[in-house]
DNA sequence: GCCGTTTTCGGCCCGACTGTTTTCAGTCG
């Protein structure tokens, strides 16, 4: 038997389905309803499969009785009879053409019907070939332009674009400041936001997307389609210009007057699935809902700020963070928004690597632990602590590893009083530092370090660093042996994802919740932009689930302690109050969860 | 094909831009 398919897979091919009904012009709903459940599956936390095993597809939006029918068959046969014979007359290799930019169903079709195309293997090699030969521009309804725009797209494809590549937030961010800045320059511009999955701080950012508010649109338009780093122009109309950068990375922009501005961000802001399931509500109310405003009867209002028009809605402004449809519209509705954790709540930071000679298995930190503590001080924090990797089990004996925390906690501790009496002397806010280990977790789940050094740690992160590939029964054993040490209180990184690297591990979420919960067991939401772990997601499961977390920068140098806005990002885009966040608490409170 | 504190039937988000067209279809977000 084949190996089932995965989410991305069944999202595929459930799109598909939806390209062969638009070709056979279906009732536009259907082809509706299975792209919507094709976003459902990407959308989805967990496994379709494991979904299934429980019986429980139709828990998922957008799968109703049908479609849960259909993927019920291909998983207990591996395939689907309705499926084969919505696709029976289409060629297989127009669905390869759905990859392309700028195509869609009919063009799909139209193409492969036309030219003779079969091969989803040869197909795009075939097409580039046609197109060269001008025998795209002489089908009906196809032209010159449209032949090269294909023809272009089909190379930006062969050339890798297929992973279409995504930028880290801080990365997404400095762009988009560029540009925005370039564009301010101009007096026409009277407000200029970084909006789209950027706004809503998304661990990885594909278009930028920015919104102005103008009374001259044309002006700012031309300002903007003539950005020197502009490499190539998509579309350019009154309200909406498009360019793509050196890059390749494109740029969106959309202006507005200033009195609908509001409208403006709300729409710009997203998510898609958000904006949608609020016009559907809207409709209900008789209101149509569009960048311009809210219509009522045919009458237009406008909105120039997002709270009045989330207002005019019946419900609280809702922080971009949460704009995912993932039930804040609802939670708007009943009055129970959460109180979000803010970058302002922060008072210390858990997880960071010194230059401390710790003679480490992995990377060493780049700057002292005096340099990284007087930063502490300066950004108002009451606490920090030092977790280095621990030293290599190989190139040390174990009195070499103890020795080498002993000392370690003894400076921690010396430099300690010595700040304090900077602190008092200054007026400062006091910071108490305190002295724990990284710890490598085993393969087999064991800590790599010995036993008799845990009376030198104020406390422990455990974290994987290796081995990353272990079935999700496995990892999840490793991990719950390495958390029964009492010292243990934080798990770091707990994906073990590096965006746009590799993935992360899969684990028993249920399982390490409960253990978590049981244990008073952190979870570490890592800042550090790459990993930004635990991922958005499954933050939501875990404030669901009652655990705890606390939000690290893991710095490996001074400049990077300035990141940790980034995992209060994940946090906010995972529901997390200040409640859920373990570093928000005073010294005191701290203490006393890390039993000090 | 999905879905429901105004519905289990009758609805289903909204608009911008482009190319190929003489009023629109396709694609995108």
């Amino acid at each position: 038997m084949s190996r089932s398919m995965n989410n991305q897979e069944l999202a595929q091919l459930l799109r598909a389905i939806s390209a062969a009904y638009e070709v056979k012009k279906e009732n536009r709903f259907k082809i509706i309803a299975y792209d919507r459940a094709a976003v459902a599956v990407e959308h989805a936390t967990s496994e379709i499969k494991d979904l299934w095993d429980d019986q429980k597809l139709m828990s998922l939006p957008g799968v109703g009785p049908n479609i849960a029918r259909h993927l019920d068959e291909l998983f207990r046969t591996g395939k689907v009879g309705h499926f084969k014979q919505v696709m029976k007359d289409l060629p297989p290799a127009m669905f390869e053409l759905l990859h392309i930019a700028g195509i869609g169903a009919k063009t799909a079709y139209r193409l492969c019907q036309d030219l003779k195309l079969k091969n989803p293997k040869t197909v795009v090699n075939k097409l580039i070939k046609a197109a060269k030969q001008g025998k795209i521009a002489s089908l009906e309804g196809f032209g010159e332009k449209s032949q090269a725009d294909i023809l272009e797209s089909l190379e930006e494809f062969k050339r890798g674009q297929v992973k279409k590549k995504r930028m880290t937030l801080p990365y997404a961010d400095a762009i988009a400041q560029e540009i925005i800045d370039y564009l301010k320059k101009s007096p026409s511009v009277l407000q200029a936001d970084p909006l789209g999955s950027l706004r809503r701080r998304v661990a990885t950012v594909g278009d930028i997307d920015i919104a102005v508010a103008t009374k001259k649109p044309a002006e700012v338009i031309d300002q903007f389609i003539n950005y020197p780093k502009k490499k190539k122009l998509i579309e350019k109309g009154p309200s909406k210009a498009s360019i793509l950068l050196s890059g390749g990375y494109q740029v969106d922009l959309r202006v507005q007057k200033p009195e609908a501005y509001g409208s403006m961000l709300q729409y710009f802001i997203g998510s898609k699935h958000h904006n949608i399931h609020l016009r559907e509500l809207a409709l209900n109310k008789g209101l149509s809902l569009s960048e311009h405003g809210i219509k009522k009867r045919g009458k237009l209002t406008e909105y120039a700020t997002e709270k009045a028009f989330y207002e005019a809605l019946g419900m609280a402004l809702i922080p971009p963070e949460m704009r995912e449809d993932m039930g804040e519209i609802e939670a708007a509705q009943a009055g129970k928004l959460p109180d979000l954790v803010e970058i302002k709540d922060i008072k210390g930071d858990l997880h960071l690597h010194s230059s401390f000679p710790i003679e480490p298995s992995h990377d060493e930190g780049a700057d002292s632990m005096e340099t990284m503590a007087r930063k502490a001080i300066e950004l108002g924090y009451e606490y920090l602590g030092f977790s280095e990797h621990n030293p290599s089990l190989s190139q040390h004996s174990e009195k070499e590893i103890i020795d080498l925390l002993k000392r370690k906690k003894e400076i921690t501790e010396q430099l300690n009083s010595s700040l304090n009496k900077f602190t008092q002397k200054t007026n400062k806010k006091p910071i108490n530092l305190i002295s724990g280990l990284e710890i490598d977790i085993r393969p087999n789940g064991e800590l790599a370090y010995p036993e008799k050094g845990f009376e030198f740690l104020d406390y422990a992160i455990a974290s994987i660093h290796s081995s990353f590939k272990m079935n999700r029964k496995k990892m999840t054993a490793r991990i719950l042996r390495a958390l029964e040490h009492p010292k243990v209180r934080i798990l770091g990184h707990p994906t073990g994802r590096k965006l746009g690297e590799r993935e992360g591990y899969e684990l028993d979420w249920e399982r390490i919740f409960t253990v978590c919960r049981q244990k008073k067991i952190i979870l570490e939401i890592n800042a550090c932009p790459d990993r930004l772990d635990l991922p958005d997601v499954l933050v939501r499961e875990a404030v669901k689930s009652g655990v705890k977390m606390v939000i690290n920068t893991d710095s490996h140098a001074l400049d990077q302690m300035k990141l940790m806005k980034y995992g209060v990002s994940v946090a906010r885009r995972g529901w997390a109050e200040k409640k859920d966040i373990i570093n928000t608490l005073p010294w005191e409170e701290l203490r006393s969860i890390l039993n000090l």
